[in-house]
RNA sequence: GGUGAGGUAGCUCAGUUGGUUAGAGCAUCGGAUUCAUAACCCGAAGGUCACGAGUUCAAAUCUCGUUCUCACUACCA
């Protein structure tokens, strides 16, 4: 079982820098890693936190295209925005980097050349498109035509957006450059794979060591294993223009494939903060490696970093890498495009010095186990019913008694009851509870057992009643006031990973210096005749305005998106173009689901010409018995193509709005005879 | 369709190798209390453990089937 390790080296998965951060990043691997780490370091251990913007991959140019300007601005932008959510929500990276560093492109491209060196690659020539004007390669994003299923003529190289099916650029019609307008060519290139496929039986190996893992996390990898022919090899390099350039002859254009560079920023910004010892977290036995992530990025770290880690051969490989699940907002999907979204520097204009409540609640409401829901009322409820209630409530009322009947001044204890020494065993079993928790990444039940020593002060309070004794046994009331303090000040320890803010805040009331995690398995870190400072409320309540305030604005972007969200016009055709394409109108007489797919339907249509098979994949939206009979205009002279071994023979015309929903046009004269030309 | 993860109280979740009346927090209701931000403290109510079958002396837990949710993947001419 586990080594005993001499330090430990946490990473949080980069954030890809093309957008601001909402509450899902910080749910999903941000918070849990800095409770983590500021636990650790509470302890004094030897531990880095390492974090970076992720600003490669064919993503970025193209949205620097959208919003007319350089990928570098792109990049530069988020970095620093998000590099400043960070920080204002407390996550303590030792070094938040970023992989445009020269640094970084130093070490990617030694690691690559190390692997290329060896002979890990295999290399794979294949016909891509190829730009003459802009003399580049086009990766699949680049090129736009026209997409063979439905004819959308700005469908992209990898995906039709309007019909969402995936294609290779090669299948494009009338393919086009995004970057100079013209025709590009086929062309050989060359690109370097790592074959994962040989490397299986290590990876299997690997993943057989770590079966403590978190349930998603290996089922995710076994699925990966086990699916089909298993591990297939996998391109590390692309043709593109952004990115570290392939250090090798031969490869000039290309770059390194993202996520063969991301997981090496783990490794350059260690570099660049250490620059002297950053081995000894990378290449020793005796460190412990752990990486945060969101479950979108189990595959990545959990078989393709450490495949090309061993590869390499001189790097340590992830301990542990404890996945989140997703955080869902209001009952739907958190989308970045959609603005469905708590943005986290939007959050603290409208919850100012708020930050412990959105860390409180997201942690309280973390995405463990399975993807979880954030509702503003539940975070409301958490702050008024909990942390006001409950944390803030025993710390105000302890506070106030302490000032109105010492005028500050910690009272001694003098002679403990046996309720007194139960009290105090259990304040010092609390942070071995909280550890065991946090340790088994078990973020949200170490903070409800960090609120139970809140539940104990208070019980404790309700049963001495010190506020009755105060009038006939001063002495006695010296001695609970005093459990009551210390009960105070080692929260503040035990609610530091989770809340440092309140921490801070905290030990600021009570004067007392920032203490080490030991410190609260004592009971006496309060002294008598210690001088506290003035005492202020460390939570307020959220009031219905404020929750209805941020519904609302959910509610304006929902509608704001449904309306607005309109493809733009497409380029100009001509009628001769038009004119090639015999659309009919038709009936249809049968309909079936296609079995074993999700979307397709096949469909008898009745298009005067003749009857036909068309396979359409509109299953989601409409049931078979409910369209037979249904009118429909149908593109007859399409070239029949086999779908799931059916041959469909035309295609039907459908709306279809931002959703993707899918929806009939009826003509609105019902005894138009089929075969009837639309023009 | 394949694979993986889930489905436990109104809500959010625990439930370790199958073992007494299935637990917690919040919400609800009742009581007590006033030091405290109408807060705290005590108590009650609340569950066919998604559904169906099987194995067993015993199933939330194991097996098989069905169904719903999420992710990856295939399919959208």
């Amino acid at each position: 079982m586990p080594a005993i390790y001499k330090r430990t080296l946490v990473t949080s998965a980069l954030p890809y820098a093309n957008g601001p951060l909402h509450i899902g990043h910080l749910a999903g691997c941000y918070l849990p890693s800095d409770i983590y780490v500021r636990y650790k370091r509470s302890k004094g251990e030897d531990i880095l936190f390492i974090c970076g913007s992720d600003e490669h991959g064919a993503a970025i140019p193209i949205r620097a295209k959208i919003e007319g300007t350089t990928p570098k601005e792109i990049v530069d932008k988020y970095h620093k925005m998000m590099g400043d959510s960070f920080k204002e929500f407390g996550i303590s990276f030792d070094v938040y980097s970023r992989t445009s560093n020269q640094i970084h492109h130093q070490t990617a491209s030694d690691f690559f050349k190390t692997l290329y060196d060896k002979g890990s690659f295999t290399e794979e020539t294949t016909e891509q498109y190829y730009d003459e004007e802009a003399k580049q390669f086009l990766s699949d994003r680049y090129i736009i035509g026209t997409c063979p299923n439905c004819a959308n003529p700005n469908a992209y190289g990898d995906q039709c957006e309007k019909c969402g099916s995936t294609l290779n650029a090669t299948d494009l019609i009338n393919p086009k450059s995004t970057l100079s307008g013209s025709k590009p060519v086929l062309k050989l290139t060359k690109n370097w794979f790592l074959p994962l496929d040989k490397l299986q039986p290590k990876i299997q190996a690997y993943l057989n060591e770590h079966k403590d893992w978190k349930a998603n996390v290996t089922g995710q990898c076994k699925s990966w294993l086990d699916n089909g022919d298993g591990l297939q090899p996998r391109a590390m390099t692309r043709d593109l223009d952004w990115g570290v350039p392939v250090p090798v002859k031969g490869a000039e254009g290309k770059v390194l494939y993202v996520w063969f560079d991301a997981p090496i920023g783990y490794i350059s910004a260690t570099k660049e903060l250490r620059p002297t010892d950053w081995e000894l977290y990378w290449k020793n036995k005796d460190t412990r490696l752990i990486h945060f992530i969101g479950k979108d990025n189990i595959v990545f770290h959990c078989i393709i970093f450490p495949a090309m880690l061993m590869e390499h051969g001189d790097y340590i490989l992830a301990d542990n890498v404890p996945a989140n699940e997703f955080l869902n907002l209001e009952g739907n999907k958190i989308s970045t495009s959609k603005n469905w979204a708590v943005w986290l520097h939007e959050y603290l204009i409208d919850f100012k010095d708020k930050q412990d409540v959105l860390r409180y609640m997201l942690c309280a409401n973390a995405p463990e186990t399975k993807d979880n829901d954030f509702t503003w009322a539940d975070f409301q409820t958490k702050n008024n019913s909990e942390l006001v209630a409950i944390l803030g409530n025993f710390v105000n009322r302890t506070l106030v008694l302490t000032h109105k009947y010492y005028h500050g001044s910690v009272p001694s204890a003098e002679t403990f009851t046996k309720e007194d020494l139960l009290t105090l065993e259990q304040l010092a079993s609390f942070p071995d509870k909280i550890v065991a928790s946090i340790e088994a990444f078990r973020f949200r039940e170490a903070l409800a057992e960090m609120m139970n020593l809140a539940r104990l002060g208070n019980k404790y309070l309700a049963d001495t009643e010190p506020w009755k004794l105060i009038k006939t046994d001063e002495v006695r009331v010296k001695t609970i006031m005093n459990i009551a303090l210390q009960i105070t000040c080692n929260l503040a320890i035990v609610c530091e990973p989770f809340l440092p803010f309140t921490s801070a805040k905290l030990l600021n009331m009570l004067n007392m210096p920032v203490l080490k995690w030991h410190a609260a398995k004592q009971t006496s870190n309060m002294a008598a005749g210690h001088q506290i400072n003035k005492d202020e409320l460390l939570f307020a309540k959220i009031e219905d305005e404020e929750i209805k305030i941020q519904i609302d604005k959910l509610e304006l972007s929902k509608k704001n998106n449904t309306v607005i969200v309109v493809p733009p016009a497409k380029a100009e055709t001509s009628f001769d173009d038009f004119s090639k394409m015999d659309i009919r109108t038709g009936t249809i007489l049968e309909a079936e689901r296609v079995p074993k797919t999700d979307k397709l339907l096949k469909l008898k249509i009745d298009v005067g010409i003749d009857t036909r098979t068309v396979v359409s994949g509109i299953a989601e939206w409409y049931k078979p018995e409910d369209i037979i009979g249904q009118k429909v205009s149908v593109l007859v002279n399409l070239a029949p193509r086999k779908i799931k071994g059916i041959e469909s023979q035309g295609m039907i015309l459908m709306a279809s709005n931002a959703e993707g929903e899918l929806s009939f046009m009826n003509s609105t004269k019902p005894d138009f005879n089929n075969g009837s030309e639309i023009k």
